[in-house]
DNA sequence: TCGTTTTTGTACTGATCGGTCCACTATATG
DNA sequence: CATATAGTGGACCGATCAGTACAAAAACGA
């Protein structure tokens, strides 16, 4: 009984996860939002309750539909060996690739921890959550791409390629150059790994 | 002729740096610049133009006075075979040393990239020349550690160390413990490409 | 003493912020 | 039909924002 939601809920958070993502949360202002989705300020507020409430639900749908999709190949049960190459390669285009979101804007969550919303705590947390998932990642790649490693560097490899992730991020929207020398960097160090393992000296 | 100034000009600076550094540019109001720096209002501006203007000044003074006295083992002439590794436990130790301001804020310039100032040429240039300062510093740190080491391979450690630091930068706020595993993960690197130059396999 | 500069206090501007409220229309079920 | 929900528009709230204006006081050199 009552009328049915005649917007798409998802397509609405999609339009404001990109304001939120371009311009961070205290810079997304309810006018931002209203013109993005398309939608009136009362019809915001019935949906999602508040600015943070669709901000959780645009976070939700970043890691749903942006973060996980491309982490798959590296998340799913078996990893082929070249997998965290082609994360590396493909995240570096993107970072190089015109006016896109990930170019001009690098990453939601890295934007979020070093900006005021960041010491939320729920923030907070989704933004470990996501730092852990990340890493869990790359050692999944790694392992794919050097089974017989030792576990110690394993893990320092695929700490390297984390940090080197996220530092790629920090930098996109400053230095787009800096932050694609990040990536090859990972992918760099992962080869000479790789070398290394192949023909002991 | 006329009175002279009574405050201390880079004592205020100092002040208002902290709370910039503590809340980011935007999240920062007059207000709370009044009280860090214990000046009127009317003496900001006096002095400094604008809320712009003393944010300058406090991004000079944190290059001079945090960032640059810190890297100075690693910019001098002679730079000593630990000291990239001194500076790496050093920053570690910092980003855990309970509530100081680089354990509960990172870094004052990546927060600046990462915000929505960052968009605003003049800082992004200076960001930009901060992480050029960083690389440059680590590649006297790498070869003053392995002076043999092939020019390529050198770039990489460079390049890894300067990575890790970002990126333990842009976490402290969100997961301290995170941020200073980067750090010893750049350190472990390090030391695996001492013991593969000194005793080849 | 006289001008000059520093510094403060206070009040103000115009704009914007997130959020609320309400009246109204539209569409669904029963 | 009644009733419940979806959605809009617009006015409004109190708070805050960066920045300005102005007068007064305080400290300096000449």
């Amino acid at each position: 009984m009552g009328r049915n939601q005649t917007f798409d809920t998802a397509a609405a958070v999609r339009a404001a996860r990109a304001v939120f993502w371009a311009r961070g949360y205290e810079a997304t202002a309810l006018p931002d939002l209203e013109r993005a989705t398309g939608l009136s300020r009362s019809s915001i507020y019935h949906a999602f309750a508040s600015k943070r409430g669709l901000f959780d639900a645009a976070v939700d749908s970043y890691l749903d539909e942006v973060v996980r999709p491309r982490l798959r190949p590296l998340t799913e049960d078996d990893v082929a060996p070249d997998a965290l190459d082609h994360y590396l390669t493909g995240l570096r285009d993107a970072l190089l690739r015109g006016d896109t979101l990930p170019a001009t804007s690098g990453c939601l969550l890295v934007n979020a921890a070093n900006a005021p919303i960041g010491q939320d705590d729920g923030v907070a947390a989704v933004v470990e959550a996501y730092a852990a998932e990340l890493r869990t990642a790359m050692a999944a790649g790694v392992r794919a791409r050097l089974p017989h490693l030792a576990d110690d560097a394993t893990q320092t490899l695929s700490d390297v390629c984390t940090g080197l992730v996220i530092s790629a991020f920090a930098l996109v929207r400053v230095d787009r150059a800096e932050a694609a020398r990040s990536l090859d960097t990972a992918r760099a160090v992962l080869a000479s790994a790789v070398a290394a393992t192949a023909t002991p000296r």
